[in-house]
DNA sequence: TGTACATCAGTGAACGCGCGTTCACTGATGTAC
DNA sequence: TGTACATCAGTGAACGCGCGTTCACTGATGTAC
């Protein structure tokens, strides 16, 4: 039952082509996505794109989605391990996004911070792909929190983390690592104290 | 002396093109920036571009510079509309930055929320241009807060503002006030005490 | 003030490249007997 | 197990459009006398 382990050829491509695209996107933009180059990357050729999307477009949506699940998997795994460490769930969130691991692969991190301003640009079908993957993110944060936080604090957090990813991505050497610090320790100092009294 | 008053016909274009140019970048991020398409909105035809400047890639970089000083000098000045109304200045520019109007209107706002993620892409000399702006987004936000904050505390608060921004141009409606009125008051009452006891 | 000429700014047609999309064809996979 | 055939997935050449870039030309601006 459950998920088929026997994948037919053609569900094979379709991964390989999901897989690059998700990866495409996240390293260039949307505006770096080129079919030619996601199907080459996928070790395919250019013609046989049609067989699998309906269009450069259709590609846009299904990796921005496709992107949002591989990097909350493997970020879920690796908030696993910090937690198996001792670390509450908001730290191992806050110090795992806030990573020179995260800021550096951008092609496996989350697709919030690296399209940023895009995704509220683009078709509405993508932009509702868009929403749906802030949606997520927020959401992940607010599961991380404390009971009884105060309503909208998951959008805070997610907010200080795309920023400061974004910012670091754009500064270089120390600045970077500043940044990344600053709001780390920032994010921990309010959200992640042990108990709060008051 | 200061600055010329009496323009050159030439000078008057390039100006022309350089406000559409940095409308065109904020609006449409930077793959939506046609050369044939600034040039008719200033009114032009895109033969003339190359007088002008040398290639689309050099326009791109005086668009975000340009963009990013007239989205400064437009918030300066509503900052001190706020500021006389009595409003602290760190007040004045979270309550500004995410305002409505500020999400809304994107051709005229702040190019390091409008182009985010595309900040970190792009030829060196672009990213050159883009890292100044972020570094003078954190000094602006810098300068607003009380003596003896912690360093860094301006890339925390402007990281929360952009990733805000963003976030919100994502979403519509009731969440996007919510999250706008969620990061403001947060921002608020962390960083706008009015004389910090401790 | 007026005329002749040089320079400057902008026009619009044309070029070439990249890229999304289409399609006739090929080679591989799987099925029938 | 082996052969014949149908279907499926992928190939690669070709098309067309958009867009950055070039360039010969035109009309406007400004200067000399």
């Amino acid at each position: 039952m459950s998920t088929d382990l026997k994948q037919t050829r053609r569900e094979q491509s379709h991964e390989r082509i999901l897989d690059a695209a998700a990866r495409a996107i996240c390293r260039d933009g949307y505006a770096g996505l080129g079919v030619a180059n996601v199907m080459k990357e996928a070790g395919l050729t250019h013609g046989g794109f049609y067989a699998h999307f309906g269009s450069r477009d259709a590609l846009l949506a299904a990796a921005v989605e496709h992107a949002g699940e591989q990097s909350a998997a493997r970020m879920r795994e690796r908030l696993q391990a910090r937690i198996a460490e001792g670390a509450s769930a908001l730290r191992a969130l806050i110090e795992e996004y806030l990573s020179a691991r995260h800021v550096e692969a951008l092609d496996q991190g989350c697709p919030v911070a690296a399209l940023g301003a895009d995704l509220a640009r683009g078709e509405p079908a993508l932009r509702q792909v868009a929403e749906r993957r802030v949606l997520h993110l927020a959401g992940a944060v607010e599961r991380t929190l404390p009971p009884g936080s105060a309503a909208g604090t998951g959008m805070v957090i997610a907010s200080t983390l795309v920023g400061a990813v974004q910012i670091a991505r754009v500064l270089q050497g120390e600045p970077r690592t500043a940044v990344l610090r600053s709001c780390r320790d920032a994010l921990l100092a309010q959200y992640d104290r042990p108990a709060k009294a008051g």
